[in-house]
DNA sequence: GATAATATGTCAACAAACCTGACGTATATT
DNA sequence: AATATACGTCAGGTTTGTTGACATATTATC
């Protein structure tokens, strides 16, 4: 039943090892956000819901365009969802101290809980992961993935103990 | 303007590390598909279109269930997608020989031009990562991704050369 | 050879999560 | 006082996913 072997057209060997880059992130994503994406629905939550909450519960007091900065959305799209779990009490909004203008976004206690739960299931992915592969597989894992993405967001992986 | 550091909330160094993964996995593959993006939404498709010419190149003569299975969409989503790229040139169908109710799925030369556009920029964004890192990098990286992914999907991974 | 299973397609209705554009208000900056 | 910023909201549109029901061609089974 359906056969797909690894595939024809290898141009050089470089282009092989270039696709199973692409697909890796593929399958790993796909798989990395399923449990969560399950418990979600159960919730009437969609993904969009887990990175606000995710997000606010790393940084919190932040601010909604530091928000809109890291998801990359519109504003308009971060609201119908933000606005949600606001009404339902998962996130609360502070005035802020300095610049009034400001929403400072924060877990509530409902909020926290829930983020537990929908991240349990990734921490776990990865600790598996991690675990199975070892320290210098992960310092691999860690330095591609920083050398895929854009340079502006690579400085909030400092190295470790700056809080 | 928008301060938010590392974060607080670092309840192991363990749960920092867990936690620095799960955002790597976003940052990088937000990055990693935003040029591909950008140039599908200039031709009218989106990301889905993308994952279908992608893998439909990668297999040539794949079956719908196949790529069903990869997918891991319904069939009523991808007929939607699937349709268009067929009416606009990009896909043609073959029965097939052996099962004549399947209908293989192969890039035209449109199809395939397309695909080396849209697929370029990732391939370029891997391979600048890879050349900065180096070869020991990319093992780590491969072998956690193949670790973070469920294992039905693994095996489409071998080690290489088995075309 | 009738029956069941499989591979695929299609119609219809719906929802999530994006988008653009326009406009409004409160607060800060110049 | 004028301008810019932070945030919110109204209105309408697209893409991409969903469920459910049903149809057709082909293959497999009894």
């Amino acid at each position: 039943m359906t056969d797909h072997k690894p595939g024809p057209n290898p141009l050089f060997l470089r282009e092989e090892d270039l696709r199973q880059a692409i697909e890796l992130l593929f399958f790993a994503y796909r798989d990395f956000t399923s449990e969560a994406d399950a418990m979600l629905a159960r919730n009437g939550f969609g993904r969009a819901h887990h990175r606000v909450i995710y997000f606010v519960g790393r940084h919190p007091m932040i601010s909604v365009s530091a928000l809109l900065d890291i998801l990359r959305i519109t504003k308009q799209s971060l609201s119908r969802v933000l606005g949600q779990l606001i009404r339902e009490g998962f996130i609360i909004q502070h005035k802020g101290a300095t610049d009034r203008r400001q929403r400072l976004l924060e877990l509530t206690d409902k909020g926290l809980e829930i983020e537990r739960q929908l991240t349990e299931a990734q921490r776990q992915r990865i600790a598996r992961a991690y675990r199975e592969t070892g320290g210098e597989a992960v310092q691999g894992f860690r330095s591609v993935l920083l050398g895929i993405m854009d340079p502006p967001d690579r400085n909030r992986f400092s190295r470790r103990g700056d809080t």
